[in-house]
DNA sequence: CGAGGGTTTGAAGTGCATCAAATAGTGTGG
DNA sequence: CCACACTATTTGATGCACTTCAAACCCTCG
């Protein structure tokens, strides 16, 4: 197992920055869990006491009201981070984790990466960069909830999918099911098939299933990013 | 203006971690402006050279799109911090930032920052958790957006006004002007209007102006957060 | 007093949600 | 390989919340 998480971890960034003295602690205390779909990794305001890296499946951060109204996070899959930021909020969870799929995911005590990053200024640089990075991709989807209309959300969507592909055509497959990717917009899935349609006939692209064609990635731009705040085409951030 | 600069600094908590060194050097290089309503200190993607501090005033965050429609990030007043993360950010600024009252604001070298925290752990620690804090409040922001309706967004609004008062009444006064507080819940004027009469419908307060006196803040928070996640009341953070 | 912004009110339109039901797609056991 | 069960997706009909446009009102301040 420990050499499983060795390979695990040697792969992301983040880890660049341990100490080698703690990168073994970590490797010892490391263990693997599988979760089929539906299970529930930790639910928020749980105490915590890991942190987590997804090596399989989809895990889906979210909260939820009384009423069981969900409000999604984020959907994450292979070698993305989360649980992490306990450590700054009282040791608890700030939203529940769920598996939609069948998933393999690594955790990680919290305690060594709290006095690791208390210890370790490149660490913690890290963690604040990606922590920025990941204020400014909240600041930009509170602008889209508010800016955009359902298709040019998912346009948006769509965009952040094409990346790095530079050509004028390009086909992408939708991470998961519908239902999913209409929820982690935040509009129902009868909103989504019909603003899929809009957007069908708004610019020239092909949907079968999950996967999609798109004939002119500048159109689709165009159109999206019309509700965008300066940054075009809707930018990158990971 | 020195000596002001360190009566200025004394009282915010980030300053206190930072070096004496560093301390001194800031208060060399600070300088106090003046910028009147309206005003624009920079905007959306300028170069970042300084980041600031409110002195007197209110400083409005947003950024916006080709047609000139707003979506507010955050409205910031005495003693509250902004621009600082531009660090992280390629230097450069994540939103434009408006006063939008007469406004007095301390505008200090953000290379000073950047090396003070590359060396000075404690600061980090306390950057990180000032994030980790606006991470959690901007995961609510957009929670509140999906799960709320209009006269709960106030009503929420209102809530975090009344912070620390323990009082079964209580009366508190709008911060800046209606159309204002309208824009930051991502309203119109006019629907804020029809929605603050719709609570008044719903739990017993008077509206005077800008001032509101609240008869029972616990029929509020039974009204507001039946559509919040767990946290009751809406959690004061800040 | 009159100008101009902030605020409210009315009327009409739009977008998304909701409820209901049909259809397509997937995996199961026989 | 088919029939069935179950889920995902689509479609239709209707309702509600918020926006938009227009106009009135109110308040403040020169």
């Amino acid at each position: 197992m420990n050499s499983a998480t060795t390979e695990s971890i040697k792969n992301i960034n983040f880890f660049n920055f341990f100490s080698q003295e703690t990168l073994k602690k970590i490797e010892q205390r490391a263990s693997i869990t599988h979760h089929p779909k539906g299970n529930l990794l930790f639910v928020n305001e749980d105490q915590a006491d890991h942190f987590y890296i997804v090596k399989s499946g989809w895990i889906k951060l979210y909260r939820e009201t009384i009423d069981g109204t969900q409000s999604i996070i984020d959907i994450l899959t292979t070698n993305q981070l989360f649980g992490e930021t306990s450590i700054f909020q009282d040791d608890t969870y700030p939203y529940t984790a769920e598996a939609t799929e069948d998933s393999v995911v690594l955790s990680l005590p919290l305690d060594l990466l709290k006095s690791e990053i208390e210890h370790n200024t490149k660490l913690a640089m890290t963690m604040m960069s990606s922590m920025a990075r990941y204020r400014k991709q909240q600041d930009q989807e509170i602008e889209n909830r508010t800016l955009k209309n359902a298709p040019q959300r998912i346009g948006c969507f769509l965009l952040r999918l094409t990346e790095q592909q530079e050509n004028k055509t390009v086909s992408i497959r939708l991470p998961y099911d519908k239902t999913l990717v209409a929820s982690r917009l935040g509009m129902q899935p009868e909103t989504f098939s019909r603003a899929l349609n809009k957007l069908k006939q708004e610019i020239q692209m092909t949907v079968q299933g999950r996967d999609i064609i798109i004939n002119d990635v500048q159109e689709l731009v165009h159109y999206t990013c019309t509700a965008c705040s300066s940054e075009y085409p809707c930018n990158d951030l990971h």
